[in-house]
DNA sequence: ATTAGGG
DNA sequence: CCCTAAT
């Protein structure tokens, strides 16, 4: 059986960095490649990934025939948060960590401290526990942690630390319900020392190349500039493997093809304003990537193929074979062949108690399909806009699209509703009724990103329906009789409180007009 | 930002 | 799921 692998998502990592770093401290950016290119990371076992179908789990030593029989059976593959062997994401990880842990020592910077290839030291004490909390999926969380570890060891006051927490707090809390529109895929912010105001203009002020040259890092200007990285995706890969296959194997065979693609095939790119920035020599503060208020939005990153060369003689395997797309990855090329398997191997698990705890990515895939007629694939090295530079990128985390007119916005992908997940939903709508959203949102699916409250209300809306059409007619997997007996009863009683409230609006209304008609009508 | 509905 | 008018 052929397994299409759409995307993986690497989870959050975080890296900050002096702002006025130049080019001989410019490791930030090659850090973040080498951890990415360091090809001889011992690879995890795979081990520590899970699999699942739907939203069974299902386990190592299941052989996949057994599995197999599942008609539209979505396979799904996931880190699981467990410590076990360590695999390439933890790798990916436990290296930044560490890297963020030596700005924090080293903040002043300018020693190049080049982080060579292979130099995968054991995580010491700290680091370990930082990871430990990156692993629970409590990104921002850890994102503040770090944070404070920044600033406090670096003496700075601690003002903008407070003003950090509710920087985080609030974007949070507004990233919740708009993944798309609203959300920001990394952060980027510049503080400011005295007021412990941020505003983008005064901290341009401060990072002006002319006079950054001359500020100590560790004068309470703080020029730091803290990206997040919210994910990076692995757009598709190819996976072909017998039946008799054991799940174990499918997922060391996955866990290769996903360590290939990162092991040193890759390089990071940044996008700024849509233009990818080509002179990695710059400092931050010259390239303007800590200026303005609006630029924040227009930093992205993108993992691109390292060199034109066909990656497809990179990953040789014998038995379970392994064939990856070449440079062309993200669309077209292979036709709709394998239309059935392609759907959604790579969806999320939404595993077993799924509901409020998985971290994940709010967009579909990364591989926008504003692809079509690429025809120059491997060509393109200059500067580029973003548009053609998706093209040819791996993933991409990303880049705001500030221009209203130019870049379209892509289609979430499809996340069926698990049936554990519309329990939820039909406990929260028992409770709260089926005009607030909102509450819906927060009392079942807080933590549940990529469910928006107007997905709640669309997934009610076609749970009524579902439930008033026959069971033949029902498609995907279906939900329990007894659920659906619900949705039918919430939905009777609250069409029925809805009524009553508005009669007596409307009550109130006649009585004001018939005695008192110049008053509100409102009161 | 939310709600409510049609597409 | 998306798109939007109306709040």
């Amino acid at each position: 059986m052929r397994y299409f692998a759409e995307k993986v998502t690497l989870g959050s990592v975080e890296h900050g960095k002096p702002s006025n770093y130049n080019s001989e401290d410019e490791t930030k950016r090659k850090n973040v490649v080498e951890l990415l290119n360091s090809g001889n990371a011992p690879h995890g076992t795979g081990a520590n990934m899970y699999s699942a179908i739907g939203d069974q789990v299902v386990w190592d030593a299941k052989p996949l025939v057994q599995i197999s029989s599942y008609s539209n059976a979505k396979m799904s593959f996931k880190e699981t948060e467990e410590p076990g062997p360590r695999n390439l994401f933890s790798q990916v990880r436990d290296n930044v960590a560490l890297d963020s842990k030596d700005d924090d020592e080293n903040s002043s910077g300018c020693t190049h401290r080049s982080t060579t290839k292979n130099s995968f030291k054991p995580a010491p004490c700290m680091g370990d526990r930082r990871i430990r909390k990156v692993l629970a999926s409590k990104y921002w969380k850890v994102a503040t942690k770090w944070k404070e570890k920044l600033f406090s060891r670096n003496d700075v006051d601690l003002k903008a630390d407070g003003f950090d927490k509710k920087s985080f707090y609030k974007r949070q809390r507004s990233q919740r319900n708009f993944p798309f529109k609203k959300r920001k895929f990394f952060d980027l912010n510049c503080e400011s020392n005295s007021d412990g105001e941020i505003s983008g203009d005064s901290c341009a002020d401060r990072e002006m190349p002319s006079v950054a040259g001359q500020h100590s890092p560790y004068q309470s200007a703080n020029p730091h500039v803290r990206v997040r990285i919210e994910s990076f995706r692995v757009p598709e890969l190819f996976i072909e493997i017998p039946e008799t296959a054991t799940v174990g194997s499918l997922k060391r065979t996955v866990m290769e093809a996903v360590t290939a693609i990162l092991g040193g095939e890759l390089r990071v790119g940044v996008v700024l304003q849509g233009k990818k920035v080509g002179d990695d020599s710059k400092t931050l503060a010259q390239t303007g990537i800590c200026h303005g208020n609006n630029q924040v939005d227009a930093l992205g990153f993108t993992l691109e193929p390292n060199s034109s060369q066909d990656l497809r003689s990179a990953t040789p395997r014998s038995s379970p074979s392994l064939v990856r797309r070449n440079t062309s990855y993200p669309h077209s090329r292979y036709p709709p062949a394998r239309t059935e398997a392609r759907e959604g191997i790579f969806d999320e698990p939404q595993a077993v108690n799924n509901l409020g705890n998985s971290a994940e990515s709010d967009r579909g895939s990364a591989t926008s399909p504003t692809d079509l007629s690429n025809k120059g694939l491997a060509d393109s090295k200059a500067l580029v806009p973003v548009s053609a530079l998706n093209r040819e990128t791996l993933a991409v985390v990303p880049v705001r699209r500030k221009s209203k007119h130019s870049e379209i916005a892509q289609r979430r992908i499809r996340r069926p509703f698990s049936v554990a997940e519309v329990e939820a939903l039909v406990q929260a709508v028992e409770k709260l009724g089926t005009g607030r959203w909102r509450d819906v949102k927060l009392r079942a699916f807080d933590s549940v990103k990529h469910r928006t409250y107007v997905d709640l209300k669309d997934k009610w809306k076609t749970l009524v329906h579902t439930a008033r059409i026959s069971p033949q007619q029902r498609r995907g997997e279906p939900v329990p009789q007894e659920l659906l007996d619900r949705v039918l009863t919430a939905h009777a009683y609250w069409s029925q409180q809805q009524a009553k409230q508005q009669l007596k609006h409307h009550h109130r209304r006649h009585h004001h007009h018939h005695h008192q008609p110049e008053t509100r009508l409102l009161l």
